[in-house]
DNA sequence: CAACTGACAGATTTCAATTTCTGTCAGTTG
DNA sequence: CAACTGACAGAAATTGAAATCTGTCAGTTG
C-alpha cells in the first residue's frame, strides 16, 4: 500500500485535473484527458466524482480555499483591528493581483470555473466575510470601531472593495493608478468605521 | 425638405439601429438589417457611419448619455451635499436596476455594447465622477465634508459603490437583501466623508 | 452634384455531417 | 470483492462547405 504515487485518490485526480486545465484551458479540458494523464480509463475517474461538473467544482473549491487559508492567518492575528483590517484587504488584493498578473491564462481558467460554481463562490465569500466580521467585532469590542451590526458592516466592507478583489475587474488591476485608488477607498471606509 | 420622416439623418439611423438591436440582439444585428428597416441600401448607412463599430459606438454613447443627463439634474440641485450625494447614488442604482429588471434582454444587449466600447464607457464614467466631484466639493466648501482631494474622493466613492451600478453585478440587483446592502455601503461611505 | 444604389472581394457566420465526449454498466482482473 | 476496464447511447463539440455580411466604389437618379 504505497502512499501517494500508487493508489488513485481523489487528491491525485484533482492534481491531474488542475494540470489538464492549465494545459488545455477550461473549454477543452475533458475527463478523458484527466484519465489519460493518470494512466487509467475515464470510467475510473467517475468512481471518484459523479460528474464532470462535480470534478470541476472540487478543483474550484480547492483553489478558493487556498486564498481563504492565507488570509485566515491575518484575520486571527493580534495586531490592532484597524491595522489588521488594512493588512487583510491589502493581502487579498495583492494575492489576486499576483495571480491575475503572473499567469493570466490560468487566472482566466479559474474565472470560468468560479463562474460555473456560484455555490462554491458563495461559500468562499461567506468564509471571507466571516473572517472580516471577526476583525470588525474585535474593533467594536476594543472601542476602536463603531458598528451596530459587525456582520453587516463586514459585508459592506467586502462589497465596497469589490473593485480590488472581484475577478470581473481583473483587467484593471495592472493599470498604474490602481494602488492609489485602493488606498483612497480603504482610507474612506476606515474613516467611516472609526469610533 | 420635410423635417423628420423624410430625410435620412444620423439620428434616424441610430433609432433604427436601436430597434434592430432590440429585435435581433447584439450578435445578429447587422448593418443590412438597419438599412432594410430604413428602406435604403446598406451602402447609404455607410455614408453616415464609417464602420459598423462606429455605428454601435454611437448607439452606446446615446444610451450612456441618457443616464448622465438624468443624474446631472440631481448633481446640480441645491439640496445639502450629503442629501444630494445620497439622492444621486440612489438615482443611479434605481435607474440601473429598473433597466436591468424591466427588460433584461435589452440590458444584456447594452452590456455587450458597453463591453465593446471601453472608450465610450470611460468618458461616461469621467462624466459621472465629474458630477460627483461637484457634489463633494460643495460639501467641502460648506464644511459638511472632509476631503483633501475632491476628485480623488469622488472616484473612490464611485468605485466603492460599483456593486450597485456596474453591469457585471446586474444579476444580483434583484436579490432580496440588496437594498439593505446598498444602504449599508452608502452609510459607511458617508460616515467616512463627514467632517 | 449630392444622395443613393447595387455588385463585388474578402471576412465572418451558419448549418449539417462527423467526430469526440459524457456518463453508465456488464464484465474483467488481481 | 473492490477497483478497474472498455463498449455503448445520447449529448456536445468540431469541421468545412455554403450562405451571409462588411466595407468599397463605379455608376444611377432626381
Amino acid at each position: 500500500m504505497a502512499p501517494t504515487a500508487e493508489t488513485l485518490t481523489a487528491e491525485r485526480i484533482l492534481e491531474a485535473t488542475e494540470e489538464v486545465l492549465r494545459r488545455h484551458g477550461p473549454a477543452k479540458a475533458t475527463v478523458v484527458d484527466v484519465a489519460r494523464a493518470l494512466g487509467v480509463s475515464h470510467g475510473t475517474v467517475y468512481r471518484h466524482f459523479r460528474t464532470k461538473a462535480a470534478l470541476r467544482e472540487a478543483v474550484t473549491k480547492r483553489w478558493l480555499d487556498r486564498t481563504s487559508e492565507a488570509l485566515a492567518g491575518i484575520a486571527a492575528g493580534d495586531r490592532a483591528p484597524e491595522e489588521r483590517l488594512r493588512a487583510w484587504f491589502t493581502g487579498l488584493f495583492e494575492a489576486k493581483r499576483r495571480k491575475a498578473g503572473g499567469d493570466p491564462e490560468l487566472f482566466a481558467t479559474y474565472s470560468v470555473l468560479t463562474g460555473e460554481n456560484g455555490a462554491a463562490v458563495g461559500e468562499h465569500i461567506d468564509d471571507l466575510t466571516a473572517q472580516l466580521t471577526r476583525i470588525v467585532r474585535a474593533g467594536t469590542d476594543s472601542g476602536a470601531f463603531t458598528a451596530a451590526d459587525p456582520a453587516a458592516t463586514a459585508r459592506a466592507l467586502f462589497h465596497a472593495t469589490g473593485r480590488f478583489h472581484d475577478p470581473c475587474y481583473a483587467g484593471e488591476w495592472q493599470q498604474p493608478g490602481i494602488e492609489d485608488e485602493f488606498t483612497a477607498v480603504l482610507d474612506l471606509l476606515l474613516r467611516g468605521l472609526r469610533a
